[in-house]
DNA sequence: ACAGCAGTCAACACCCTGTCGAGTTCCATA
DNA sequence: TATGGAACTCGACAGGGTGTTGACTGCTGT
């Protein structure tokens, strides 16, 4: 199952040119979707369940979405414009104080993945076995990467931040420890960082990878 | 589906006493399974496939094991158990060389996931959809957590490392880094740390996040 | 008045899961 | 040496989900 039909062609996704009532029925769906998914798991919603949440029948989904992954997509495309929107310029200005803007871009994308917390937990689920969340989610996390290991970067360059890692790896373990760390959190399944701690458990470790001056001690 | 109607009971998983022959087919759909694996998705692989290439038909399988899943929980467990008996007692002789030791660990762990990459990424793919993988994987992240946690704190009172965050939410976030970079390194999609600087980019950051000493540079 | 397109759905074909009940084989004991 | 039961096997079925087809409705511009 789940191995995408998809066209993976045509412009918005899925949908013909876009009408009158055609819109009401696309945002009826995925509000459903939304609704639904913070009720039960992805998997155990059917699309038969957002078809007659939107009031439609399910082959009339169709006319809206290839496929109920598609939805998830376009759920997923909303949020990640979302925490895109929220850490703004934040890297642009660490120099002012680098402690206070790295917590601040944390903080944000904690907030706005908080918010969202339902469909983020359906999409890491579903990037296991849906290859085009999985890509979608790849570039997203790369553009992120980038932005990051830039900066890091430019710290080192202004004297900042010693030399150590790629600042490359450096970045993709960094946003990865906060993918997973966030991941547990809002599932609260298995061992997890208390919500109110988490984003200054992250700071916390953002700032030794990216500052630190570690002296592991020596033999004894 | 992935409900998992398994009794939960039960000593080994599913079966009864265990005799003669059907030792010979439980392994075979394990070893089929394992096989498959390598080739295509667990979301792609049917109970059909498990029972044809175990020589036996579908329902026969059910008298094997309750649910694909239940395959997978199996496959798992020796991996967890693998692995732990590969840590050994490493984190009893962090005092004699604390950088050698860590890194020994964290490299032993990775030999033993990338010996079965396979199945480790069809476990954490399977995760999100099925509570029993779940549950399994949350116990045995627990189990290293605090393995950790004890280590870190045993470090701190023999003065060789500083205080700082809690142990417990420190162990949780190394934990939670190493297990999200290795699936990216062992998926190979989205942004990765190559897999021969993978062990010593995560203990780089171990060792920032036990040791550190980190100076964050004042506003500017 | 009518061509055409957005929008709609009943009905169908297909695939996969899990179960039921009727076997078979084989061995331990009467 | 029977015979009863446990281990083991599978054909056939029920149920539920997906994706597609083809016919239908109603509006809109000419």
């Amino acid at each position: 199952m789940t191995t995408a039909r998809t066209p993976a062609g045509a412009s918005p996704r899925g949908r013909r040119a876009a009408r009158s009532t055609g819109d009401d029925r696309e945002t009826a769906i995925l509000a459903t979707a939304e609704r639904l998914l913070e009720q039960r798991a992805f998997g155990d919603i059917s699309i038969d369940d957002l078809a007659r949440g939107a009031g439609i029948s399910r082959p009339t989904f169709y006319f809206y979405f290839p496929s109920k992954d598609a939805v998830l997509l376009t759920l997923l495309d909303r949020v990640t414009e979302e925490a895109d929107a929220a850490a703004g310029d934040v890297l642009d200005r660490l120099a002012e104080d680098p402690r206070a803007r790295w917590r601040e871009l944390i903080h944000r994308f904690h907030e706005t993945f908080g918010a969202h917390r339902a469909l983020v937990l359906a999409c890491a689920q579903v990037r296991g076995t849906n290859a085009e969340v999985r890509r979608l989610w790849a570039a997203v996390l790369e553009r992120w990467v980038q932005a990051i290991e830039a900066a890091i970067e430019a710290e080192r360059r202004r004297g900042a931040a010693p030399a150590g890692l790629p600042a490359r790896d450096l970045a993709i373990a960094l946003n990865s420890m906060n993918e997973r760390v966030w991941y547990a959190t809002f599932a609260g399944d298995g061992p997890a960082v208390a919500e109110r701690d988490v984003v200054d458990v992250l700071l916390d470790l953002w700032l030794a990878g990216i500052y630190r001056d570690t002296t592991v001690p020596p033999s004894t």
